[in-house]
DNA sequence: GTCAAAGCGTTGTCCATGACAAATATCGAG
DNA sequence: CTCGATATTTGTCATGGACAACGCTTTGAC
């Protein structure tokens, strides 16, 4: 239960890692067993102590299978292959080049995180909140550079409160302009929140902002709503449509199936 | 990793439990293994499944755990005598009657969340928000009503999605209530953020506000930061404070322990 | 009677190993 | 090249044993 930090915290217990790198302990056990990595100290009691480099390829492992990639083939790979690996493949997904406020603004302005400005940095988002609109700034802005902070992140870039701190500035901002949008419409009624797995909360907020401007009277349940609550909450609310926010694509079919009973979008 | 829902979902698996009531796989098992509670059944590979009923049994001995009772002496008392006591630990914290906006007012405007008038419930909110002032707000009427809700959902009267419907409307309402405070304030600084098992952010949204309103400047990192992050974001931001936001009190000699190296407090 | 120390029961988490279904990859026939 | 059958990979579950941290209770000194 306590993280037993000592005075230097050169190595983490397995329910550390288990939180930070989102890998299960039943998993981490068995890709030692059958990988050979990660390869934990021992305390006296032969309970695991990771050190921290192996914490950090842990979690660059993490964001390549949420990329699609497999454990058995990447495990073996060391932390720059790895990091190659994770940049060729966000990369793919940033076809062509960027419409309008280019890929090098948001560029500069994720440097203006880093450069510890962040009252520039919220104030340039916002700026650009006001200039595009928000259904543009959803879509031009906030999509891709969700997609450079996690990039980032993996490139060892970002430090995780860094991106932590990225996403409360987004937050509060999306948050402020819907809360800004008139409150007239009634159908249809919208219900947002995430499957119990999925603990971040931007992708329903960018969705609310979206059917909040095409005039749909949005519900949101927050994150992480159990499974059987969201049916209850959506015949409860009369909802219409249900979105459920994913981080990876994966199984969009999983959450038709569950929707059952309403009717399913996104 | 599904949760297998045939046509009911009359059970739920150990992972769904473990999500749903917070109580880890490990818990549940040795629980009954020692206690004989919970029974679940088990599918055609042993592979168990635990009746809802059970489910909800489960998550209010949780709660009753959380309150500082403990499994052995519980385990074995019914739903009813459960929720008994629950009533009995909570009721203990409220202890005289409330200033001004009294228990009553309160509870009557719960009851609009429980009737589906979502809006009117909003509306009522902002407009005691905005007759009370915000420090007031927090202190009288979001305070005493986060209790409220943890108790009448014990109880049974609040479904777990109109809990996140509850925390869902005060936040956007803290939130936007904090966005138009003047962000003039230089000192001191202050980080607000939880621990990693801390997945509730109210409390970082009601220490801002109170911060915010004495003019501190503050910087948010969001819910369940890891622990070496807290300490990075904490120098590199320069704070003065470090704010963690519990559920809880138990421990609050672990937070002064963690953020030794800034100053700490709260 | 009060209070601290020692002793004992309780409780959550860890470990090792084995097993199996679901998902994914590979291959051979048409 | 396409498609179904077979093989491999992978995450999660089960069992049972262990131990430290914590809380409660009893003992003994003042």
């Amino acid at each position: 239960m306590n993280d037993r930090i000592a005075q230097a915290p050169i190595s983490l217990t397995i329910a550390s890692v288990e939180r930070d790198t989102g890998l299960s302990k039943d998993t981490l056990r068995v890709w030692e067993r059958r990988y050979g990595f990660p390869a934990p100290a021992r305390d006296a009691l032969g309970e695991r102590l990771y050190p921290l480099d192996q914490v950090d390829k842990l979690r660059t492992l993490k964001r390549l299978l949420d990329l699609g990639h497999r454990p058995g083939r990447i495990v073996g790979l060391s932390i720059d292959e790895l990091q190659r690996l994770a940049q060729a493949s966000t990369g793919a997904a940033q076809r062509g080049p960027h419409p309008v406020g280019g890929r090098e603004d948001l560029d500069a302005m994720l440097g203006l995180l880093t450069a510890r400005r962040l009252d520039d940095f919220r104030g340039q988002l916002s700026q650009l909140l006001a200039r595009k609109g928000l259904a543009n700034f959803v879509a031009d802005v906030v999509e891709p550079m969700n997609e450079m902070v996690g990039e980032a992140w993996t490139r060892g870039a970002l430090q995780i409160y860094e991106e932590h701190l990225y996403t409360e500035v987004v937050q509060a901002l999306l948050r402020s302009a819907i809360g800004s949008i008139q409150r007239g419409g009634q159908r249809p009624r919208v219900l947002l929140t995430t499957f119990p797995h999925e603990p971040h909360g931007l992708g329903i907020l960018m969705a609310e902002a979206t059917f909040a401007l095409e005039g749909c009277h949005c519900i949101s349940l927050g994150v992480q709503t159990p499974v059987l609550d969201i049916a209850l909450a959506a015949e409860a609310q009369r909802a219409d449509i249900v979105a459920l926010s994913f981080s990876s694509a994966v199984n969009a079919n999983q959450a038709l199936q569950e929707t059952e009973g309403s009717r399913a979008i996104e």
